[in-house]
RNA sequence: GGGGAAGUGGCGGAACGGUAGACGCAGCCGCCUCAAAAGCGGCCGGGGUAACCCCUCGUGCGGGUUCAAAUCCCGCCUUCCCCA
């Protein structure tokens, strides 16, 4: 027997050739047709494991498939290296951030090596580099002078843990999404982005993206949350003040029994002049008492409750006098912070009204009910009849919503229009680790933008990070600065960016990531952009992925970027990898890390076990028994092939064989090539069956070996599994190549041309039904015509004893496979 | 509560209206070996049959469409994921 095969050494020297080599570097200008895929780019936590190495892997065996389908891929890969971690291992650890950040970085520089991935290593990008968060600054900027960034005090969600704010989308089930601490309600002076001038066109996009998981898709559309309705105004009794609702029920209007606002709404103060002095201590100690709630907590947790202001506001149509009520469900952040309450028609109005003993006024009736109906036992919400709404009784609710509409604005008081869940982007965080915000406050001038000449605003080192408010502001030295404009004494903004912002372009930064000059080039985002195929988690499925479009979006309107206006053509989100049934993590303390699969089992049987385990968009299982067969596909491929490599054979050109066995493993090579072609090209990656042709592949070698061991067809198979192998197992495949006398990569070389003469058969099994039974299984020469096949099977006894002396009726005929006759 | 996805041998999975269980793992038998490991060969959904051919049941449950359903449709159950 040939010696063991030596993965350590073998996946060693393939690693440091390929670095030294440059071996996958890409044409700065492709001649062939491009492809740019792109995985989602790891924030340096210190240690890769499985479970990114299927990421990682999946990505990279899509690259090396595409380059040898003939096109010029860019595969790039880098680090999205601000953020809390680091800024938490300087709190306990006394870790400067910057080098923590850079020693994980090398580490998982150097284990992305070991997986042998093959990215192009030029391009390389750290968004903590002050050459990247300069663009950021700049892009900022950009923003700011398009009316897209702007600032205000606002609630926050405040994570008292990370002593910082959290944009909403952070916050998963009223918690930290980082800590899981439980969030807080707090004030702060904010920058948003103005996300929300782009929803329409996030929205109607979607629809383009057919290289998107419907699911991701749906989930967008969910988050920005477009409702058309009527936005209108209640006057107020006694003061001169309105307060404007929206509501796409105008239908209900007249059942409208009373008027919730939110506890933070402006009218409040002007309510006051009104309302006596005791009751307006009595409001501001509910608001008080809700400040510091979460969102999911007064939304969904907390029971709904309120407090009668004592002001009564005027229904517009109906003129009826309705109590204004201080509620801890009605958002100030979202709509108009006030909502027209309709209990007959509403479940959550239904429950206050029942509660605080409001008046219940049915205004709709199902189609064909009473038009005095019994008094409602819960509300309804379907679509009806309206009853007791003036001259528009008797409407449907859909026409009723558009007269109602029509009304309201022919009085002045209200017109159409859109309402959106998703809200304007938060990018504040009182953290140090992150692109400080590069903007001024003079006392002479206001807010004052750092000119661009004047970028990167550099984070300064050494700061005093204690995990207690943010480490600027208590920077003198960061603080003070000089006017710009004036020349006066200044003040930086101490916030730096939420890291959503880097990762929202750094696409584009990966075209040319050196460029002093510019974020990108204009050329460059022609040349390469879009991205042909991203791949990430799809717990990303609405943050980042919404956030680059917007950016995507903003660009393209500025002319930065050309070609369509979104910046991933297709996604895919690869499942997890669980061990012993449950997520890895650290704290179950079951975590398969890159170093000790690679020593134990090399990383060759790690990809192939990733790949090969459940299609890639499923949940995986990691089990030492389920890799060790990949382990044994590895050494069989070497124990079968390298003997071989020393005998002469042309890949290209199959041989003249007779036998078959020989005839068999021709076809398995042909039909390998045909699959992982076919899953590269579908975009359906499902290379677990791929592999499993892999596998045939050696059962037919095997079997030939045994059969007839002096064949030519040997010698072909073991000269064309490098190359098939070569996307999935990329060190074997180059070292059977190297041994077989190449002297180029196996991974530069055209993929094998699956040729459909070999894989057709000669032969064939045609099963014969009778009434959808299979009754007979015939061996018989392919491409049969129908009536042949017919006569073949009436002439077998054991058809004919099935069909009971009957003639069959009719009959339906698959080529090659199946003939059902009916009787 | 609403929406989405999925349910196939002991296990992971294959089969995108046409032979259910490819391929792998585990298990069992054999060869090799002093022995073991590795390797190689074979068996491997249930029932019927001494046995082969064969018959029959079988893709969560119940219906339906079709010459033909794991696959399409309807209802239910379970699990997971999003949203409330």
């Amino acid at each position: 027997m040939a010696d063991a095969y030596d993965f350590r050494s073998v996946e060693r020297k393939w690693q440091e050739r390929w670095l030294r080599d440059r071996a996958f570097d890409t044409p700065a200008v492709p001649t062939r047709e491009k492809y740019y895929v792109l995985e989602m780019l790891p924030y340096p936590s210190g240690d890769l494991h499985v479970g990114h190495a299927k990421n990682y892997t999946l990505g990279d065996a899509i690259a090396r498939m595409m380059r040898m389908l003939g096109y010029d891929v860019l595969h790039p890969m880098g680090w999205d290296a601000f953020g809390l971690p680091a800024e938490n291992a300087a709190i306990q650890r006394g870790i400067d951030p910057a080098t923590w950040t850079r020693s994980n970085i090398a580490n998982m520089v150097r284990q992305l090596r070991l997986m042998g991935t093959g990215y192009d290593w030029s391009r390389e990008i750290a968004t903590c580099d002050p050459e990247y968060y300069r663009w950021n600054q700049w892009l900022f900027l950009r923003f700011l002078e398009h009316g897209l960034a702007y600032r205000r005090e606002a609630p926050v969600n405040w994570c008292p843990h990370d002593q910082t704010v959290l944009a909403n989308e952070q916050v998963i089930d009223g918690r930290c999404w980082r800590c899981e601490t439980l969030v807080e309600r707090r004030n702060l002076e904010q920058w948003f982005l103005k996300i929300t001038s782009y929803a329409d066109r996030l929205l109607a996009d979607l629809d383009r993206l057919e290289g998107w998981p419907e699911r991701t898709r749906t989930m967008q559309r969910n988050w920005i949350g477009r409702s058309e309705g009527v936005e209108f105004s209640f006057a107020v009794e006694g003061i001169d003040a309105k307060i404007d609702v929206f509501t796409t029920r105008a239908d209900t209007l007249f059942g409208s029994t009373f008027l919730a606002i939110a506890a933070e709404h402006p009218v409040i103060a002007a309510l006051k002049s009104v309302i006596a002095k005791k009751r307006a201590a009595e409001i501001d100690a509910f608001a008080e008492s809700l400040c510091s709630k979460s969102e999911l907590e007064r939304t969904s947790l907390m029971e709904k409750n309120g407090l009668f202001t004592g002001a009564y506001a005027i229904n517009p149509l109906s003129h009826e006098r309705v109590p204004v009520w201080v509620t801890n469900y009605v958002l100030a952040e979202y709509g108009t912070g006030a909502v027209m309450g309709v209990p007959a028609h509403d479940e959550r109005d239904f429950d206050f009204a029942k509660k605080h003993g409001l008046p219940i006024a049915q205004v709709i009736v199902p189609h064909g009910g009473p038009d005095a109906p019994p008094p409602l036992v819960e509300a309804f919400v379907e679509d009806g009849r309206l009853i007791a709404s003036d001259d528009f009784t008797g409407m449907s609710s859909a026409r009723a919503r558009d007269a109602i509409a029509e009304r309201l604005a022919a009085l002045g008081v209200g017109r159409k229009s859109v309402n959106y869940r998703l809200r304007d982007w938060l990018i504040s965080r009182q953290r140090y680790w992150g692109t400080p915000i590069p903007i001024l406050f003079c006392e002479a001038c206001g807010e004052v933008p750092v000119p661009d000449e004047q970028l990167p605003v550099l984070l300064p080192p050494n700061a005093p990070i204690t995990g207690e408010g943010s480490p600027l502001a208590r920077m003198p030295e960061f603080v003070n600065a000089t006017c710009p404009r004036c020349g006066g004494p200044a003040r930086r903004d101490t916030d730096t960016m939420d890291t959503f912002f880097e990762s929202s372009w750094y696409y584009l930064r990966y075209l040319s990531p050196h460029d002093a000059n510019a974020a990108w080039e204009r050329e460059d985002a022609d040349r390469w952009m879009n991205v042909d195929q991203y791949v990430g988690g799809s717990e990303h499925a609405v943050m980042h992925l919404l956030y680059a479009r917007f950016f995507y979006k903003f660009f393209h309107d500025r002319g930065w970027v050309g070609g369509d206006d979104e910046p991933f053509a297709r996604l895919f989100h690869q499942g997890f990898v669980l061990h012993d049934g449950e997520k890895m993590s650290k704290s179950r303390g079951n975590v398969i890390g890159i170093d000790e699969t690679a020593e134990k089992n090399g990383v060759d049987a790690m990809r192939l076990f990733l790949l090969y385990v459940t299609p890639p968009e499923d949940t995986s299982d990691w089990t030492d028994e389920g890799i060790s067969g990949r382990v044994r596909f590895v050494h069989r491929l070497w124990r079968l092939c390298e003997p071989l490599t020393r005998a002469a054979a042309d890949v290209r050109t199959p041989p003249e064989v007779n036998g078959g066995d020989e005839r068999a493993l021709l076809r398995a090579v042909h039909v390998a090539a045909r699959s992982a072609i076919d899953e590269t090209r579908s975009r359906r990656f499902h290379f677990n069956t791929t592999i499993a042709k892999l596998d045939e592949l050696l059962n037919a070698m095997s079997a030939l070996l045994r059969s007839t061991p002096e064949s030519p067809a040997l010698a072909y198979a073991a000269h064309a599994l490098p190359l098939l192998v070569a996307p999935f197992a990329p060190h074997i495949a180059e070292e059977l190549w190297e041994r077989s006398g190449h002297t180029t990569s196996v991974h530069l070389e055209p993929y094998p041309e699956p040729d459909d003469s070999i894989i057709a058969l000669d032969e064939i099994v045609l099963v014969v039904q009778v009434n959808g039974k299979i009754r007979g299984r015939l061996t018989a020469p392919s491409g049969l015509s129908e009536s042949e096949a017919l006569a073949l099977a009436l002439a077998d006894p054991h058809v004919r004893s099935s069909l009971d002396a009957k003639e069959p009726r009719k009959h339906f005929y698959v080529p090659d496979k199946l003939l059902n006759l009916v009787v």
